[in-house]
RNA sequence: GGCCCCAUGGUCAAGUGGCCUAAGACACCGCCCUUUCACGGCGGUAACCCGGGUUCGAAUCCCGGUGGGGUCACCA
């Protein structure tokens, strides 16, 4: 078999959405896998809802996701361009070659005349589709209707008493009567083909060996096939991957909340948290590991795997998957991903110096056990850079014992003249205390995580006291003692 | 409505006729740890849509029903 090359063709209508995104990751596991070529192609035959800004967006989350591309839109290859409209001079050469074999004709119908024909149809319960008006115009008929002003669609003219079949990699072989399929545009009035059109034509060129796409293109694989057949291309592997939906298990869609991947990304998602997420939505490794990098599944992948029902999008697991990957990523890099998050909190100023960073490493340390994603951390990091209040009456009761002062003096003794304090040293420290002082440690702990965060539930302390440095707590314990009633 | 797809716990899913008194993960619920880390540890609730077949034997095969979804554009 020759060397297996697969793509993904959004159209750039939108930013690039989880659907979307999975499909991408499909192809690109299958390329990876079978060391074939992966290509990105651009569908902007739309072209009132296409825009460079979608494409550009499109293209910008793919890289995100670590999916690169061999061939296509900004890597170029040598069955470029790879935007549909720079190529249509390709389409109305196909068009005229189907025109002039008789599998093609101009249609004449107006819009207005094909939605009134259509609302019949639906009316009476019949198939929906052309009725074939213009079918066997004449030369003359056709001049004739030109000369009235009328703009011509191309339609391609469908056998009749034909059943196709779609032989899918994940369905099985699926069967559709061309009696069930009207004779469909294949170029638009103003010269632009139409998609199903645009797609055989450039899978074709492209030397497209297997198309992986979403579910809702099933019903469109016979009309392309058509077209194979018609222009005597060889038809290639399908695989229909069933549909991503939302809570109440309708198709995915805006009201579904985050659904493109820069949301997610913008709300301090991990790129391998997505992919590896996606990669379980509709595909099983079979095994019981889940967690596993882009490179680790490009090892397992194949086609056989891919389940044929549809898959609800569950955030819960996302997010759990996400917090793994932040707790088991380098705090550098978790650190360094966070500091926009903390500058739009009003925590961090524009410019980070190296020891303010090395504070956000600190902090990084300290709260990212509790997150999901990493915008969250703006509600958990204040307390290191926000001097608390002691208002609460929880708080109140905490700072009212009567062992208090004598805790954070003691605290305060080990610290003073203590230059730096690291997270072992703390932990050594704070276990010492309650002996030292002879209380328990809830008598002991309790109070100083309320005397320096105001509260009684948060960060470690031995992620606290260092974080926060010295001085910074004697300063916040003594304030605390001087707000207690 | 026509055509098409799908159907194992709340969710993702393993399971390709006997190994299933049905894995695992997320979520949920307990217990432990309870201020030393390690996706913390241990445990629990919870499913084969229904009805007919085929077979010695069905979650697994066939048919029907029901349910859910997709698609029917000069959108992709």
């Amino acid at each position: 078999m020759s060397e297996v090359k697969v793509r993904f063709a959004p159209s750039p209508t939108g930013p690039l959405h989880i659907g979307g995104a999975r499909s991408a990751l499909f192809n690109w596991l299958y390329a990876r896998r079978y060391h074939g070529k992966f290509v990105v192609r651009i569908e902007d035959t739309d072209l009132e809802r296409s825009s460079r800004e979608s494409e550009e967006n499109i293209l910008s989350s793919l890289r995100w996701l670590g999916l690169d591309w061999d061939e296509g839109i900004a890597a170029g290859g040598p069955a470029g361009p790879y935007r549909q409209t720079e190529r249509l001079a390709l389409y109305s050469q196909y068009a005229e070659e189907l025109l002039e074999s008789g599998w093609a004709y101009r249609c004449y119908c107006s819009e207005e005349e094909l939605a009134a024909q259509r609302e019949a149809q639906l009316a009476a319960g019949e198939m929906v589709g052309y009725n074939g008006q213009c079918r066997n115009l004449s030369e003359a008929e056709c001049q004739q209707l030109e000369n009235e002003g009328r703009k011509p669609v191309v339609r391609f003219r469908v056998p009749e008493g034909k059943v196709l079949t779609v032989r899918d990699q994940v369905r099985g072989d699926v069967s559709f009567d061309c009696h069930g399929i009207g004779d469909f545009i294949i170029v638009k009035s103003d010269g632009i083909p139409t998609y199903n059109f645009a797609v055989a034509v450039d899978d074709h060129t492209m030397g497209i060996t297997h198309v992986i796409r979403a579910e809702e293109h099933l019903s469109n694989t016979p009309l392309q096939i058509l077209l194979f057949e018609a222009l005597g291309w060889p038809v290639p592997e399908f695989a229909h991957i069933s549909l991503i939906l939302g809570k109440d298990r309708a198709k995915m869609s805006k009201r579904h909340g985050a659904t493109s991947i820069q949301q997610y990304r913008d709300l301090g998602y991990l790129p391998e948290a997505m992919v590896n997420f996606l990669a379980l939505l509709g595909w099983s490794p079979g095994a019981e590991e889940e967690v596993f990098t882009l490179d680790q599944v490009q090892e397992k992948f194949s086609l056989d795997r891919v389940a044929k029902s549809p898959a609800v999008f569950d955030l819960d697991k996302l997010n759990w998957l996400n917090g793994h990957y932040i707790k088991h990523s380098p705090v550098e890099r978790i650190a360094d991903l966070a500091v926009p998050y903390l500058r739009q909190a009003g925590y961090l100023p524009e410019t980070v110096d190296e020891s303010l960073m090395a504070k956000v490493r600190l902090v990084t340390i300290a709260v990212r056990e509790y997150l999901d994603y990493l915008s969250q951390i703006a509600d958990h990091a204040g307390v290191f850079f926000t001097d608390p209040g002691y208002d609460d009456p929880e708080a109140q009761a905490v700072l009212s014992g009567e062992q208090v002062p004598a805790v954070f003096a003691a605290l305060r003794e080990q610290l003073t003249g203590a230059a730096a304090l690291d997270e072992d040293r703390a932990r050594a420290l704070l276990k010492q205390l309650p002996k030292e002082l002879g209380l328990g440690g809830k008598l002991v702990y309790q109070p100083l995580r309320v005397g320096l965060t105001g509260k009684t539930k948060g960060p470690e302390l031995y992620h606290l006291l260092p974080a926060l440095g010295p001085a910074k707590v004697i300063e916040r314990l003594e304030k605390a003692l001087g707000s207690a009633i």
